[in-house]
DNA sequence: TACCCCATGTAATCAGTTACATGATTAT
DNA sequence: ATAATCATGTAACTGATTACATGGGGTA
């Protein structure tokens, strides 16, 4: 029972419980805005995690509320085990990118169908660092009280800055069009920060 | 059998395969180092896409050679195949960023804990840094015949490199010492690129 | 000859995704 | 009354990870 091993996953779910008892819809809604962006999970998953650390102990479920809201509560073994999990290194990122995917392989693929490809990904990108300057721009007050979450929209924020610089940098070959004019970098030598 | 669909790590294998025979092995070593930073694939994914490739006639074995060695050849099947893959927009990108989980959740966790996973990650990323530069050191004069290639190195020196400036921000609850002197950027309004 | 690395594969498990079924509550 | 949304859950599948089994071939 206290050999329940925690997956990153379900060791979230411990984390955002630590404020309170919350439901498997709640969790879902503020696990998808805090760190969806960088740590995806399902509805699926969620309702699975939460049944299974139930079982365990390591949560207790309430009484069913209005709309069968079914609130768990973090347990001492709960907390336990959270505290267990962050005792460990986290593990090494990883991205999935099957743009870059694209990129990779630009050589087999149709000139025009990159291009879109590119255009695509870019709108996507700007999209996203759009997002990010709106929540940014409400929550500048924060500061002090909630460094985590900042930091983890500045995280937000410098990627998605950085993803536009890289794609300003793309030969014509892949971008379909001129280059910004940028540092061309590819004239030799390590890469420098121009920040 | 013409409806074979491609998952992008099929369809990876189907790239590479482009540019001439190649073994399980061979493949196992090349995506790894090519596109292994953004799209990692293990040796069993490897092998078990070959079986199921070669059985729907997108690939086909060749005769064994030394070491049981067993080149895969691309079939016009497979071509075609790869066409209609590559026909797709590529899907989203997707993070799994464990150690921002950690930060997310750093409310929770010991100070001493979040500080050193702080230094074990910034140490990786500058590991990481290291090794694209020297990458880049050696092979900055491919230029115009590998543009794709170096489109993706470059992506990486961007990323490990925008990470170490994000690490440099981070305020002392976070990090454990003072942050670098840098537009400090809490003082409101959208963030902007310092590019 | 002994050992290490090359090379192919299998098995078992875990995690993640998609789709769907069901019922309660609120808004129109 | 009807539709939309809230909320919980199940089922089926696909993908990814880890561990292991097996044997060839080169090297000390």
């Amino acid at each position: 029972m206290a050999d329940f091993t925690l997956n990153a996953t379900a060791a979230s779910l411990l984390g955002f419980l630590h404020e309170g008892p919350r439901t498997g819809w709640d969790l879902v809604v503020i696990t998808q805005e805090q760190i969806g962006e960088f740590w995806s999970l399902t509805q699926s998953q969620v309702y699975r995690e939460l049944a299974a650390m139930a079982a365990a102990g390591l949560i207790v479920a309430g009484e069913r509320g209005p709309r069968d809201r079914r609130p768990y509560a973090l347990t001492p073994v709960g907390r336990e085990a959270f505290d267990t999990w962050a005792a460990r290194e986290p593990g090494p990122d990883t991205l999935r990118m099957p743009f870059l995917l694209y990129v990779a392989l630009g050589r087999h693929i149709p000139p025009a169908r990159l291009h879109a490809a590119v255009r695509a990904h870019r709108a996507r990108h700007e999209a996203q660092l759009a997002k990010y300057q709106a929540i940014h721009a409400t929550c500048a007050e924060w500061g002090a009280d909630e460094p985590y979450t900042l930091a983890t929209l500045r995280f937000g924020l410098a990627y998605e800055q950085m993803i536009l610089d890289w794609f300003a940098t793309l030969p014509p070959e892949i971008s379909g069009s001129a280059p910004a004019r940028v540092p061309t970098s590819t004239e030799g030598g390590p890469a420098r920060s121009t920040a």
